[in-house]
Parts: structure tokens; sequence; C-alpha cells
DNA sequence: CAAAAAGTAGACCAAACGGTCAGATTTTTT
DNA sequence: AAAAAATCTGACCGTTTGGTCTACTTTTTG
């Protein structure tokens, strides 16, 4: 029989999740240094002495937790080919990051507090994957161009935008909530999906897919 | 004589204005919780009870820099009207946005903490000033759209995204610095304006201005 | 069932922090 | 020059915080 002890459905598994997700909910609304571990304690449910015992500090708490971050953010873009469509590729690709912004807005605030405070834990992790993905996505990007299968536009700063404009409706909800006088709802995402895909495909010269035009798929 | 004490050059201004700068540059790169009044006073070369002299508190200073920042947000494209051109409007508002991310990028990211953290400071202003504003500005852009003189997009969600890609540049720096492999310099940013003009501009089916389509202004 | 490992929990501590206070010094006004 | 206002400064204080230590209970293992 397999040891209990190291099983994903121990206790101890499922405290360090429980944490993780109170980690995620107090990190993501007052940053690093304004959250106690008492708050992630109270918002887990349990006594601030285990919080450390399952995790050596707060600091080794916030790295574990921005690793469980970044492992969850692979996309279908990641194996896109040249011989993949460019339309339907970029297309996917945003609706994906859309789709993000809407069902981990947590997890994407705790990103961007990060880079804004010039990402000292995530340096490294830029340096090496992060440059890898980047040079071959751009590689992509300029295999299309080079065959004439959408215009020739920057692709680095391309892919910038996209980062930007899907992330910015997690990151800046409080700013969307207020001047909307609403929240945005799963419909309002599908709209803003279809409005970004077509300002992105269109700046590039390529044809807006027939599932991002009307309604949504 | 004008009496001095309220004079803009006196002592009591130009500390004010030294010790905002400190904590600009202090919360920008540590966030509110992160900063102590001690760092703040370091970086003004001042001893830490003078910073409380000048402002009742640390949370007074934060606000006072909050409303420093959000008054020079001030744009021509607060002034547009419906018998200008969208396409050098549009353009020119975005290579505004692109110089302020450029020359004041820490006032980006305390803006960008402050709406990460749930704007709690700034709900009173998006809630007035900042509808008010928005209004105007999707009035403006919905007259173009009728008049046949851009294409029919939304005009909350465009003016979203024209934000969220300005801001960028200035709240990712230390991400795209490091997939860059080198910070972005003037010519850089002239480069990535050029990007978001064509992409914005073409996405609205506008033609993109003679200014912005080789060689900087 | 007994030993070992894993998990729980309260008491406690040193450091850091925001803020106060009283008094000294400088600058401005009359 | 004297009074008044503004500015400066060190000493000090109560609170919060991350983290440790020790002891107890539960679960797993052989």
């Amino acid at each position: 029989m397999v040891s209990k002890s190291k099983m994903e459905g121990s206790i101890g598994a499922k405290n360090k999740r429980k944490i993780l997700a109170a980690a995620e909910k107090a990190f993501a609304t007052h940053g690093f240094k304004g959250t106690s571990v008492q708050q992630i304690a109270d918002e887990a449910g349990l006594p601030k002495t285990n919080i450390l015992y399952y995790f050596k500090s707060k600091q080794g708490l916030y790295v574990a937790l921005l690793q469980d971050i970044m492992s969850t953010w692979n996309s279908r873009f990641d194996k896109v080919t040249s011989e993949d469509d460019p339309a339907i590729s970029l297309a996917d690709y945003i609706a994906e990051k859309m789709t993000m912004s809407r069902t981990h807005p947590l997890a994407s605030k705790i990103f961007a507090m990060e880079v804004l405070n010039g990402a000292p834990y995530l340096n490294k992790f830029f340096r090496n994957e992060h440059v890898a993905w980047m040079n071959g996505r751009v590689a992509i990007l300029n295999s299309w161009i080079e065959r004439g299968r959408m215009q020739a536009v920057d692709p680095t700063y391309l892919l910038f935008h996209i980062w930007a404009c899907t992330q910015h409706y997690a990151d800046f909800s409080a700013q969307i909530i207020s001047l909307r006088g609403k929240a945005m709802k799963r419909v309002d995402f599908d709209e803003a999906t279809r409005q970004l895909v077509h300002l992105v495909l269109t700046g590039c010269g390529l044809a807006v897919p027939q599932k991002y035009q009307e309604a949504s798929e």
C-alpha cells in the first residue's frame, strides 16, 4: 500500500491547499507586507502556528504561492506552430487569457503586484523559461509575417499589448466596476473579448473568425 | 509685501515637495504597507519627525501624494470635440499616455497599486469626476461613430484597452526589461507608440496619421 | 498495540513601526 | 529688537508582527 503521509488527500496536502487559497485571497487584497500571517490563518480557519508549520516562513509561503500561480499559466498558444492559422491562434489566445482574468483574478493581481515591485522573486523565471517562451512565440509570429499570413507588426509589442489588455480586466477591476457602475458578468467578459479580438486581429490585418463576431462560442 | 510663510518657495513648501518626491519613490517600490516613514525620511534627507510634522500621518501623506498624482493627469483629449479628427485625437491621446508612462512611471505604479488593492482612496474620485469624464469621452466617440467617421467599436472597452496598453509600459517595466534584455529607451517608446497607434487606429477602421507611420514626430 | 511520525496549539519574544511630546532653534512679523 | 509663528529634533511609547519553543494530540506505521 502506498504510504499515506505523502498522498494528495492527506491532511497535510489538504491543509496546504487551504492555506494557499487563503494566502492568495489575502495577498491579492493587501499585498505581501500588508498581509499578516494571522490574517491568512483566520481566512484558512487554522491557528497561526500551523501556517508556519507547513511553510517555513511568510516569505516561503509567498514564493510557494507564486510558483503555484505560474504553473497554472499554460496555454494552447504555447504549442502553436507556423502551420496553424494566425487569426484563430491569436483569437483563441486572447479568449483564453480573458477567461483567466475572469476565473482567476486573484492570481493575476498577485502577479501584477510582484512585477510592480520589481519582480524580485520572478526575475530568475523571467530570464529563463519566460525568455525562452517569448523567443519561440516571436519566431512563430515572424514566420507568419514572412509568409504574408499577417501584417508586419512587431511580435514583441503585440504580445505586450495582448497581455496588457487581458490582464487589465482582472487587475483594474475596481476602476472598471466604478466606471461601469456594475461588475463585469460573464456576458460582459464575452463582449470585451469580442471587442479586443476585433481590435487586435484587425490591427494585424487579419479577418475575425466567425465565432468571435457575434454571439459567444 | 506678501507673507512669506505661505509662499511657494518657503521652507515648508520646499520640504513638502521633497517629501512627496521621496514618498513617490518609496511607495512605488514597496507599496503603502511596505514603506516605513523612516525610509521616506532617509530618501528625503530629513528626520522622521519632520515627515509627521508636514503631513499628519503616513496615511495623510499617501492621500496627499495620490491627489498630487491625479492632478497631473490632464490631457488634451479631455477637450476633444465631435468636430475634431478621430484618428489624430486618438493617436495623440495614445502618444500622450505613452509619454506619461515614460516620464512618470512611479506615479503610474502607485495608481496601479491603489486600484489593485480595491482603490479604497480613489473610489470617491472614480464615482464623481472620473465617471463624468468617461461619459463625456464616450459621447464624443459615439458621435464619431454615428457620423461614420470611425468603425462601430464599443467606446468604453476601447478606452480600457488604451489605458491598459499605455500604462503597461510603466507598471510592468520589470517584466519588459527582463524579456527584452534591456530597458526601454526613448526610441523604444517611440516605436512602441507607433505600434500601438497602428493597432488601435487600424482596429477602429481609421487611417494612421502621417507622423505615426515612420520616424517619430 | 506500541513506537514514530505528523499535526495542533498556546505562551512568549525581539524587532520594527507609527505616532506623540516637550523643548530647542530658526524664521517671519510687528 | 521683541513677540509670534514656523521648523526641527531626540527621546519615548503602545501596538503589531514574524517567528520560536515547548508540550500535547492525532494519525500512520510496523
